[in-house]
DNA sequence: GACTTTTAAGGTAATTTCCCTTAAAATAGG
DNA sequence: CCTATTTTAAGGGAAATTACCTTAAAAGTC
């Protein structure tokens, strides 16, 4: 059960519908990731950490500190490819 | 590619046999977390990061910060059940 | 109360996991 | 070096899990 990913939503006025369609699933997976009846994939994780502007930490709740960690270093191969 | 997983392991000498005594898999399987192979099931991610006292964003490099964030504060029903 | 929107349940094909065995690579001792 | 031991990785497959579909239930709207 992950109650903070739901609350964030919606306090966003998302759909379940929406944000599965941003993380490329389908809704009823999504609603399986919000109850804990799926294991979260870091992969989505990550996408929803920074969607929420929070750390992976908040979301599964390992801490109660909201803010983010600062961002990685990115790499100037990674720099080029955002300008893409 | 866990880099960071592997790199923290061996600092402390430990194997990969050792690790997954510890989370309770097999070597293969920790040598394929440790590698990318397979994906990391959160319950992991979270023992490895108390272990090496870092964050979860840390482990799959999300931040550069290897400091953990504050842990969680604990409800009274949890503090409850360490004492056993 | 009917209509619409949103979320959850049930069922299942397909993917993925995890472990086993074994091979390869790395390390240590002579 | 050469061999023995330890450590890590590869291949393969049974079993567990995932993700999706359909549909039901629940929650809002008017």
């Amino acid at each position: 059960m992950y109650k903070r990913i739901r609350n964030m939503r919606e306090d966003k006025d998302l759909t379940q519908s929406q944000m599965a369609d941003y993380l490329n699933v389908h809704q009823t997976t999504y609603s399986d990731y919000e109850r804990g009846n799926l294991y979260i994939p870091v992969t989505v994780l990550d996408k929803l950490a920074s969607f929420f502007e929070t750390s992976i930490d908040y979301l599964v709740e390992r801490t109660d500190v909201k803010a983010p960690y600062p961002r990685k270093k990115q790499s100037a191969e990674q720099k080029i490819s955002q300008t893409k």
